[in-house]
DNA sequence: TCGGCATCTCAAAGCGCTTTGGATAATTGC
DNA sequence: GCAATTATCCAAAGCGCTTTGAGATGCCGA
């Protein structure tokens, strides 16, 4: 059923249904009434493809996650992040396109978004620290907003992010007034953006407390459950072993606890540890009481907020670029505690 | 840039460069690569919208992806198995839509994307014992596959599943092999068909054994790390443990492991572990050698087969209905061992 | 009675593309 | 040399919708 059968169906012209469909006040009453009814009943839905081509409008985000080409994962935070922004969408009546690009092949990705005309806007996650994305969205002139940041945070482009820099330090002021004073960071990979800035927080909160950074107890690798083992593991079997771990993802905590606990110590007693938390659906830090110490914050909350933000710059873009910054919680959980003496 | 713009560009008829970059033979090979050559100069791009407008043809797929109203948590494996079908529709030139449907809203949600005429075909995912979408997908006539299957196993309908309960039928059968006798089995939540069809495959085996299901050794939750602590510390601390315990996730397994250690236990030793692995990106199971031993399937490669087998459907619907399964591969790791005594 | 003004409805153009059904020029067969 | 092909190209219709500009219709006051 289209709209000319719905039309002939009700003796109206095209227009006039149209228009009553679409809240336009020149239609009667009556006649919407009318229409309304015929259209539920015969379960009347506009093409997209054409309505998109009349208003110039495609009513649909992209959101484009990059995928480096040498070790092809994507970033499990993705799907929350995704299932928050969809709820806004939902309700704002737009579609979601999911494109998932190689990172050698970004220019022409994108490029062809725009031109095809496919999407009003886009979302761009996991921003790197020399990321070549926002420079050329805003030369091809579609709407974007970041997950993250880049390293330069101009206000010339719209993102929402974690404060990580202050989150790392926090947790690294809240380890050394425990007393730490051997502190390790398992950082993500530091070609990325956010595990700059929680290193930057680190380093900070150790200069402030008189602490020096200490190569030894810094790494930066994939933020998998095998890493935080492996490095915990190693870390401790060399002399001088930290007694606080700051680690960059649940999963990686998990394996900093097995690599503490397999060595006969005790998390929370022998070995703190403080790691952040997206607060994914299916990877809980604990009941009530969190297991883990963490810097908390939640990736869906951040969809939503980012979705918000795209269809705003797509209807009113003369209102300039936005941002946004969560702040995360340290909530105080069974894994950290004073340093042992 | 539009072909109407190009076409003037050129001094020839918009119908000509269509022809042109189409590949249409009435066309001269002077002038298609005259065509070519402007087009890639003037980074041409036919716009989507319009193509699919006057082709029929959205070049898209829809991915429906259910969130259950009361606890809203997206499938962790989902990312992987997108990354999976988004290489093969890259290749096909197909898009990919993105829809969250919370599961009391499914009928509006599908008969909505086939009228509107958004895509050209649906995967669906997390299919529950009694999923009504798919006989809802046949009833719109939307082509369709499903990732996982429905309790009746009709030839009717295009689906990608692993086999799960030949999967936890080895497991359990190893387990049984290697002299234990209280296995348990930590499963997913029973109202989604893989998690039946794996119970099935326990109770098979351990009745091939002669061994009865237990229902003090059985659990059917969200798989959760916190879960698999839980229900393992549970079991543990009762009179007669069990001495194998079988979960339904490498996280789920990360719990259990855990809680055998947390009792002063030696997995692989005092307690065996068997998880079924996805063999997700971000969360290998070990090295070289696995830390534990599990059935695995890669979660990515049955995305790609979905998306094989949905193109080939909507290029040829009159050849049917097909189906895949794929074995999981039981790999022995670190977790197994003898029955203690 | 008639012009003025809302109110309601419509025909037709246009969004950017594909595709049908010719037209024109070049080539072939006899 | 002329009709019949063949090779190239094009004008125009159509995909399903929105929207402009204008035409009816009814009602009012003068």
């Amino acid at each position: 059923m289209n709209l000319k059968q719905l039309a002939a169906n009700l003796g109206l012209s095209q227009t006039t249904v149209s228009r009553a469909l679409n809240g336009y006040p020149e239609v009667a009453e009556s006649t919407r009434k009318r229409v309304l009814a015929a259209a539920t009943q015969h379960n009347y839905r506009p093409n997209t493809r054409a309505k998109s081509l009349a208003t110039g409008r495609a009513m649909a985000i992209g959101h484009v996650i990059p995928i480096s080409t040498n070790h092809e994962m994507l970033n499990p935070v993705f799907g929350d992040f995704i299932g928050g922004a969809a709820e806004i969408y939902a309700r704002a009546g737009y579609d979601m396109m999911l494109t998932v690009v190689p990172d050698d092949a970004e220019d022409t990705a994108y490029r062809s978004m725009a031109q095809r005309n496919s999407v009003d806007g886009i979302v761009i996650h996991g921003p790197r620290r020399d990321d070549p994305r926002i420079a050329l969205l805003k030369e091809v002139g579609l709407p974007f907003v970041v997950h993250g940041r880049a390293p330069v945070d101009d206000h010339d482009y719209s993102w929402v992010d974690v404060n990580n820099r202050r989150a790392f330090e926090r947790a690294t002021l809240h380890l050394a007034d425990l007393g730490h004073s051997r502190i390790a960071l398992l950082n993500g990979l530091e070609h990325m953006d956010f595990a700059m800035r929680r290193r930057e927080g680190f380093e900070a909160a150790l200069s402030a407390r008189g602490l020096a950074f200490r190569p030894a107890y810094h790494r930066s690798e994939e933020m998998t459950e095998s890493y935080g083992y492996e490095a915990t593991a190693d870390m401790l079997a060399r002399p001088n072993p930290p007694t606080a771990i700051l680690a960059s993802s649940l999963i990686t905590a998990l394996g900093v606890r097995r690599a503490v606990e397999d060595r006969g110590l005790t998390m929370g007693r022998d070995v703190s540890i403080i790691t952040h938390d997206d607060d994914l659906g299916y990877f809980k830090n604990g009941g009530e009481v969190p297991v883990f110490t963490a810097t908390r914050s939640s990736v869906r909350e951040a969809g939503r907020i980012a979705a918000e933000m795209l269809l705003g710059l797509i209807d009113a873009p003369e209102t300039g670029p936005k941002q946004h910054i969560l702040e995360a919680d340290l909530t105080i959980g069974t894994s950290t505690g004073p340093a042992p003496r």
